[in-house]
DNA sequence: GTCTATATCCCGATAGAC
DNA sequence: GTCTATCGGGATATAGAC
């Protein structure tokens, strides 16, 4: 399947647009002729850079899952304390949700997942198992230096954090709020962290 | 807007036959001449019952609404302990999930919310509300009674765990897996609970 | 309550000129 | 790289007979 990285300009173009339509309106609720419009040209000059709309998704898919995990090394260069990193991991999906009000790609890309092409679902798969890969080693890493008191496996809260993340931009669609309750990703993942820490 | 309680027979098998295509596929995920063929009569007789899709989403998410405070009532009777009752809360969502790795029928429409039909929303935003408001509720108590020591705000609570919850079917989904992880609904917010009780 | 037939529209995708 | 024109299909929805 065709890289992000040999993507022409005009090809980056289309992908930031689908990019952002998927993240408000999901795979199924976005289409060839709503990204043509956004930029100004027609229909078929994206079946150009993108034949079909499964390769478009899954090189979609595929970039974002790169960014993000440029985003979880910076995040290891700035921050050395578990429970800094995660909160600084749970900053990445609020400043998301701050950008109008925008999805995880890969989050709302995951929910529809039984109806996405097969490439499409894989690169999904692949953001979450990265996501809890990395999650699942600072979480170790607290609870083997003991500034993480972890009453479940570091796999289980790995899964907990992240679900916990994903699920909060969904019920803030759902309330058809801006921060679901008022409490943001960072406010529900705090609240999660603090009895993790020793006194 | 009609009511669940008003549709015949025939209307409800229509609604329960929607509704699973819905807690797989999404809204924007199945279409009328599906739930026809799943039935075995033609598309316009789905139409005879629920002239639009707008209208029959709408019945969906209010009788889906219905049946989850019932639930919520019957753990009301079944648990008195706050640490009980979220755990019996947890798992309503495991059930859903083991049944055929359903999503929680509001919780993927509220994915799919920037698509909705406005009363679809709107009674979505009420299985939220409903939801939050019950949490809330058992969380005050908890704190007040001194069985949960809350980090933060009930309120935040009640949308943490109910993001968690909802999270968890959708990476469970991300991951093409029944339980994500290994861990389901249940572990997930046993791992949450676990760290908020006394000694 | 279900059917056949049809209207209208939009979708993803292709052919071929510029 | 973009365009016009078009194809085939599937979507929601309606009319009207049984």
């Amino acid at each position: 399947m065709k890289h992000f990285s040999e993507v022409t300009p005009a090809g980056e173009r289309v992908l930031d647009v689908a990019e952002a339509l998927i993240a408000r309106r999901g795979y199924n609720g976005f289409s060839y002729d709503d990204i043509a419009k956004r930029i100004g040209i027609k229909k078929p000059s994206i079946h150009h850079h993108f034949p079909t709309k499964a390769e478009l998704v899954a090189v979609i898919a595929q970039r974002y899952t790169h960014r993000f995990r440029g985003a979880l090394l910076e995040i290891e260069g700035r921050q050395a304390v578990p429970h800094a990193r995660l909160m600084a991991y749970a900053d990445l999906f609020e400043r998301t949700h701050l950008r109008e009000r925008e999805f995880c790609v890969c989050g709302i890309l995951g929910a529809e997942a039984e109806t996405l092409p097969a490439p499409a679902a894989e690169e999904v798969s692949r953001f979450f198992t990265l996501n809890l890969d990395w999650l699942g080693a600072v979480f170790k890493q607290g609870a083997e230096e003991g500034s993480l008191r972890l009453p479940a496996p570091a796999p289980v809260h790995a899964e907990g954090l992240l679900a916990l993340l994903e699920g909060s931009m969904l019920l803030a669609r759902g309330l058809r709020q801006s921060t679901a309750g008022g409490a943001g990703p960072v406010a529900l993942a705090a609240a999660y962290l603090t009895p993790l820490q020793p006194l």
